[in-house]
DNA sequence: GACCCCTATTAACCTATGTTATAGATGGTT
DNA sequence: AACCATCTATAACATAGGTTAATAGGGGTC
C-alpha cells in the first residue's frame, strides 16, 4: 500500500485531485502538461507583488509561501499559507491586478501556466473545473476560519488553532511525522498571520511550551497532544472535514454530471 | 438611459453578470430558469445553519443577510454581508456540511436551485462558469480584505472601511442615493463583523459622527465625504477595482474561449 | 397607556495585548 | 575568529479595546 498505483499522475495538483476524485487519462495528461513549466525560486522571493499585473497561474510543488496584504504604512496581514500542492490564487487570475502579494518562505519549486488555460480547462474538462472550484472553496473556508480566529479567538486560542490547521494540512501531503513537522516561519510571520504583535506571539508560544502542548527546536515543531491543542484552539471538526478530501464530491460529479437529464 | 434594454435578463444574477459580460440568449434563459424558484423569508430567519447539510444554491434577490461562524461558547464572527444580487456561498455547495450559518437581516426574496445545476452549468456554459468563478474570487477578496481589517486596522479604521465597502457594493446594484443608504444592521452585528465589542462599536460610530464623516438616523446612514472616509479606512483602490466590474473579463472570455487554439 | 423586549448610549473600571528597549542566540561571510 | 544581520527572548510600561452596569429610547401588544 505504500507504493503509488501505476496510474497516478506525476503532478502534485493531479495527485491532490486524485485523492478525492478519479481522473480519466485525458484529464491526467492535461494536468501533467499544465504543470510542465517549472521554475525554481530562492527563499524570501516575491512570486507576485501587490498591485502588480497577474502573470501565470502557479502551483506550489515544493516549499512554502505566504499570501499577504499590506497597508500603506507597512502593517501587514498574512492571508494564508501556501503549502506544497496548493494552487496560488487560482481564480484571482481572472482579475487585472493583484490585491495581495505572494512571497516564498523557503526555496520553492513552482509550476506555471497561462490563465487562458483555465478557460480552456473550463471548456474541455468540466469535472476538473468543478474539482478546482471545490479547491477554491476550500481555500475560502480556510480564510474565513482565520477571520474567525483573528476576530474572536484569544491569542492563545488562535495560535493553537493555526498550529493544528497547519498540522492537518501538512498531514494530507505527507509532511508530518509523529506530530513533528518543519515550520519555516519566523515569529514575525506568525504574528502577521494571527493579527498579533511579535512580542505577544513570543509570549504565547512560550505559554504553549510551558503547558507542554508543543516543543520548538529551530524550525522543527512537535505537537505532543493534538486533541488537547485542538481543544485549546476550539478547532472545529466541520471545518476539518472541509480540509480533508470528501468522497461525496466524486459521487456528485460522477453521478450528476454524466447522466443525461431526463426531465428536460 | 434609465430604462433597461430589451435584452437584459430579469434575474438579478443575470443582470449582475451582464454588467461585465455580454450573454447569449441561451445563457440568459438558462439563468432565468435557474432563478425561477423563489422563496420569501422573514427578517432574522436562518437560511442555513452551521453544521447543517447544504440544500440549494441560493441567490439573494431582495434583502440583506449575513454569513457567520460561531464558536462553541457563542462568540461569533460575521464573515460577510450578503447583498441583493449576491450568490450565497456558491462553491460551498460542493461541501457536505456547512461550516457557517446564513441569516437574513431583513425580509428577503431568495432564488433557489439544486447544486446539480452547477455541474450542468459547468458542462453547458463554460463562460457562465468562468463568470461565476470570477464572482467567487471576488467574494474571497472581500473576505481577505476583512481579515486585513480585523487583523491590522484600528477600530476606527476598520469601521470606516466597512462603511465604504458597503457603500461601494450597494452602489453597484443602485441602492445608494447621494451617499445615503439603508443599513439594516444592529450594532451587535457590526461588532461581530469587525471583531469588536458592542460597546466599542458604539464609541467608534460616535467618533465618526463627531468628526462629521457620517450621519446616522435610524437605519439610514449618510456618508458625507466618501474620499475622507475611505482615507480613514485606508480603503485600497486595487481592492475597489476588484469589487467593480472589470471589462477585461469579457475580453478574456470572448477572445480566449471562442478562438480555436491554433498551436495545438 | 402600561408593559416588554430589544437596541443604543454612556460611564467607570479592567485586562489582553501593544510598544519600547535591551540582551542573547544563531548562522552566514570574510 | 571577528563581524554583521536576523531572529528570539524578556522586562517594564502604555493603551486600545473589553466588561459590567445602569439608563434611556422605540416600537409592538394587550
Amino acid at each position: 500500500m505504500t507504493r503509488a498505483q501505476a496510474n497516478i499522475p506525476s503532478s502534485p495538483l493531479g495527485r491532490k485531485i486524485t485523492s478525492y476524485m478519479s481522473l480519466t487519462d485525458e484529464e491526467k495528461s492535461f494536468l501533467n502538461e499544465l504543470e510542465r513549466n517549472v521554475t525554481r525560486h530562492g527563499s524570501r522571493s516575491d512570486l507576485l507583488q501587490q498591485g502588480e499585473r497577474y502573470g501565470c497561474v502557479r502551483v506550489m510543488r515544493k516549499g512554502w509561501a505566504i499570501r499577504h496584504k499590506a497597508l500603506p504604512d507597512g502593517r501587514r496581514q498574512v492571508v494564508n499559507f501556501v503549502l506544497p500542492g496548493d494552487i496560488i490564487g487560482f481564480y484571482c487570475n481572472l482579475f487585472e491586478t493583484a490585491d495581495h502579494g505572494v512571497t516564498t518562505l523557503t526555496p520553492a519549486e513552482v509550476a506555471n501556466f497561462q490563465p487562458e488555460r483555465i478557460i480552456e480547462l473550463f471548456k474541455l474538462f468540466p469535472r476538473l473545473a468543478a474539482a478546482l472550484a471545490w479547491s477554491g472553496a476550500k481555500e475560502e473556508a480556510i480564510i474565513a476560519e482565520r477571520l474567525l480566529s483573528v476576530g474572536r479567538r484569544t491569542a492563545l486560542e488562535r495560535t493553537a488553532h493555526l498550529i493544528v490547521e497547519l498540522l492537518r494540512r501538512l498531514s494530507i501531503v505527507g509532511l508530518v511525522e509523529e506530530g513533528r513537522f518543519t515550520l519555516p516561519v519566523t515569529q514575525e510571520i506568525l504574528a502577521d498571520a494571527l493579527g498579533l504583535s511579535i512580542v505577544h506571539i513570543n509570549r504565547t508560544l512560550r505559554r504553549l511550551r510551558d503547558i507542554g502542548l508543543i516543543d520548538l527546536a529551530g524550525q522543527q515543531i512537535t505537537v505532543h497532544d493534538v486533541k488537547q491543542l485542538a481543544s485549546v484552539g476550539q478547532f472545529d471538526e466541520l471545518y476539518l472535514h472541509l480540509i480533508q478530501a470528501p468522497k461525496q464530491l466524486e459521487h456528485a460529479l460522477d453521478a450528476k454530471s454524466d447522466r443525461k437529464r431526463a426531465g428536460d
